[in-house]
DNA sequence: AACGTAGCAGACAGATCTGTCTACTGCCAA
DNA sequence: TTGGCAGTAGACAGATCTGTCTGCTACGTT
């Protein structure tokens, strides 16, 4: 059993300040230790698992909280839901910028060196795909936890974007999109695949690409 | 409601027989009017609504049988499933060599012209991404289903390699597991942005990364 | 005419899942 | 000291889901 800590999106950040304040800004809900163990708790089993997968008598015997506790805090399963997708958002987002600011200022560097975020993603031990996309083959079109599905992926094509104008090249929005295909590509079949070929392949293609592009 | 044949997959080859053999081949089951029935409404409301959010006792309405006949023929659901996903397989894969011969005898202009699979897929309205990836998402490493899901994504990988490798590639591995990766994030996404952007960002890319190779 | 096979209809058992409700325990602040 | 708040413990209702079982009909074959 992994510690939740050591979960998909092991933070590198600062934890519990960060990722409380965040939660309670996103959500308007104040921040609680039982609030905080709920949330923990699902993070690793919805992730591991899949949402529907997992109950909420498991996360709240899990978690050691009362079930009342956790009807205070999450009204319906599907707060808890989207409250886990925030900090999936949170978690690979930061692991994203991080990934590119690692790989120098210019931006047709931080273009490729997003690349290794996935790399390390699929490193990971009981990695299990992008915690957005599964989520989507879970849900239906239309529901809240879709269009958070939805909104994430716009929000990380965007900034993409604004990475590939700022490289200059010919076209960003299809290479953002060229991009973030590659990406998504790589999230998907990382499950299916252990091998690490796949992010590697994916990193030397982005680099094609955008090497393309700017020439 | 949509009508069974008007699913995901619309198969434009002749389904019945075809369909039929293939099945049974593949399952080692007789072909019967009620499997048929069965598999067809699962095929739909599988891909529709996600595996877990259809329950059996919807099929057996949806289909018109009795459940003593259900369980005759699919012992569990997850055989049913199973079922399901070579079907999938059957479709799509149809769909991906018809692509790629409808772009002229090349290998290479093979390799490109197989996105038109994915464009025409993404087009369709209903399209809820892979049903391969969406099963991977619901069932568990290690679980038949989801070692369904790795030998189809291997077999889809395995084609497109040999065909990178007749089109006299640089690096074929590289380029079909570059291209892959283009497709899946082509299907994983196409749920998530109805705009046909995606599906053509992923030929044009497609195409360089074949010409890159080439070169 | 008898029989086996495929199918229909629907009750039933048992598990599981979400969400509500009651009752009790500490703790802190007014 | 009293009242409010966060939390614990667990019973309970109602829905839903998988899988079994009993009885019946219809048809084709021998």
């Amino acid at each position: 059993m992994p510690s939740p800590s050591s979960s998909p999106a092991a933070a590198t950040e600062t934890d519990a300040t960060e990722t409380d304040a965040s939660t309670a800004r996103a959500t308007g809900a104040r921040p609680s230790p039982a609030r905080e163990r709920i949330l923990e708790t699902a993070f690793a089993l919805f992730y591991a698992r899949g949402i529907r997968a997992v109950g909420v008598d498991l996360i709240i015997a899990e978690s050691g909280v009362a079930k009342a506790t956790f009807y205070k805090h999450f009204p319906a399963k599907d707060d808890l839901v989207l409250a886990y997708l925030d900090k999936v958002d949170g978690v690979w987002s930061g692991q994203l910028h991080a990934a590119a600011q690692a790989a120098g200022p210019a931006p047709a560097d931080q273009l490729v060196g997003l690349f290794d975020a996935l790399q390390n993603a699929c490193r990971r031990d009981g990695y299990r795909g992008c915690g957005f996309i599964n989520a989507a083959a879970e849900s239906q079109p239309g529901t809240p936890v879709h269009e958070r599905t939805v909104a994430h992926k716009a929000s990380v094509l965007s900034w993409v974007e604004d990475l590939a104008r700022r490289a200059g090249a010919r076209d960003a929005t299809t290479l953002a999109r060229s991009l973030t295909l590659l990406l998504d590509g790589g999230l998907a079949s990382g499950t299916l695949d252990a091998a690490p070929e796949a992010p590697r392949a994916a990193k030397e293609a982005a680099g094609a690409l955008v090497a393309a592009s700017l020439a």
